[in-house]
DNA sequence: CGTAGTCTTGAGTATCCTCAACGAGGGTGG
DNA sequence: CCACCCTCGTTGAGGATACTCAAGACTACG
């Protein structure tokens, strides 16, 4: 159903080794691939869960999932949703601190045991390399959400989120976008009730900004009015 | 005035590397310190700017920086701030995406020229390990920060902060904090109004949860009544 | 076809933002 | 040394926004 897709973010492409050639991230580091194991998972399934073991890396290749977290007063909060393309599972710590799981079924994830990953990366030093890159391209869309969860308004908020996922979902400028998550997970995502995000999302449809294909598959018809 | 502060998250000290001894960032990554030039920064002065080339990682080593942004609508975003030990500056960009500036007078940060050191790291994978330690333990504040934003209340968000500064300010567990910048700056890191922290603070003043030395010293007389 | 989950809309209330005023503190210049 | 100015911090009043609770429509799936 969906395709694989590298490298959403082209614009973010390595460009700081002047000598080398600009190449995808996803090419930078082929050669781990050959110690990966790919899991296909059903909508819910978990990928790996809070306090399990932090001991390997993750890519996205079809489908999405969603990194999420449990507050003490029993609201979930969405970290970040993975898309194609995207490495996740990157902590500091011994222990995972966040649970993953499918967004839709049938969705992909490459798993990395991540010592055998440090060992190549140890004996070639462009493996290591694209391993930087990667964790800074996880760096950029931690930032992008912050900044996204700092608007104050709603309506900011949940057209700077259609904004982002069209940036992240579509490489050609298609101007449908398939949200592939509920409206529970997008409320969760943005800190608002879901009610906020449906009201949002009529009112940017009222205004000519957006249309509704179905519930989930929506038309960007006016992309400079979602970021203000 | 500011003793220099190394290794404030001992909690994500490296022990994914069973053999190896957990060792401090910092002191992982002492090699590339042959490589660095301190600057000495006056308040608000600029360490790096949007645009500019990203061509240096850095480190506090002494004082308080502020990594922001300025939305269209010409409100600043504070999207982190960065205390003694903590590296920053990574990005997969080839331009820094966010102002970096000094929130205290005599601000010392140690620059590290990026080819210089990765070229250390392709020679030493120890020093690539050291890297990607540190840029994970960027991504946990990151995802930290998230999580404090997610909080519905102003309040909420407020204690969690403080919390969040006592956690990364003082590794003896010290009652008291300092908060170096002002409340303008901790307006922009929450995304609330300049009015709405000052009200917070007092809430939790008047209900005992903190006490003012003065405006910047707090005594938190019970922490657990921040987390909520 | 029925049920459970999802999505939308409405009504009422609580929170937060904006505007405004005032006080405290620091620096400067007379 | 004091007056003045400027920034910062606090508090109040009023209005806009978003949350909660509730109900109903729609969808997916068995």
């Amino acid at each position: 159903m969906l395709a694989t897709k590298h490298e959403p973010q082209d614009a973010f492409a390595p460009g700081w080794q002047d000598g080398a050639p600009r190449r995808q991230a996803s090419e930078l580091l082929s050669s781990i691939e050959s110690v990966s194991v790919v899991r296909r998972l059903g909508r819910g399934e978990q990928i790996y869960g809070r306090d399990d073991p932090n001991d390997h890396w993750y890519r996205i290749v079809s489908g999405m999932a969603r990194k999420s977290t449990l507050h003490s007063n029993g609201r979930r909060q969405i970290v970040d949703f993975l898309m194609p393309g995207e490495y996740f599972g990157f902590s500091a710590c011994r222990e995972h601190l966040f649970d993953v799981e499918a967004v839709v079924d049938g969705t992909i994830v490459a798993c990395y045991p991540r010592r055998r990953v440090e060992a190549l990366a140890d004996s070639d030093p462009e493996i290591g390399r694209g391993l930087r890159q990667i964790s800074f391209q996880s760096i950029g869309r931690l930032q992008a959400r912050i900044l996204i969860l700092g608007h104050t308004w709603a309506l900011e908020k949940v057209g700077a989120f259609l904004a982002e996922m069209v940036e992240r979902s579509s490489a050609d400028s298609n101007p449908t976008l398939v949200l592939l998550m509920s409206r529970y997970d997008i409320a969760d995502y943005l800190s608002v009730s879901v009610e906020t995000v449906s009201r949002a999302l009529t009112v940017l449809r009222r205004r000519g900004s957006i249309s509704f294909v179905n519930k989930h598959h929506i038309k960007i018809l006016n992309p400079s009015a979602l970021q203000c």
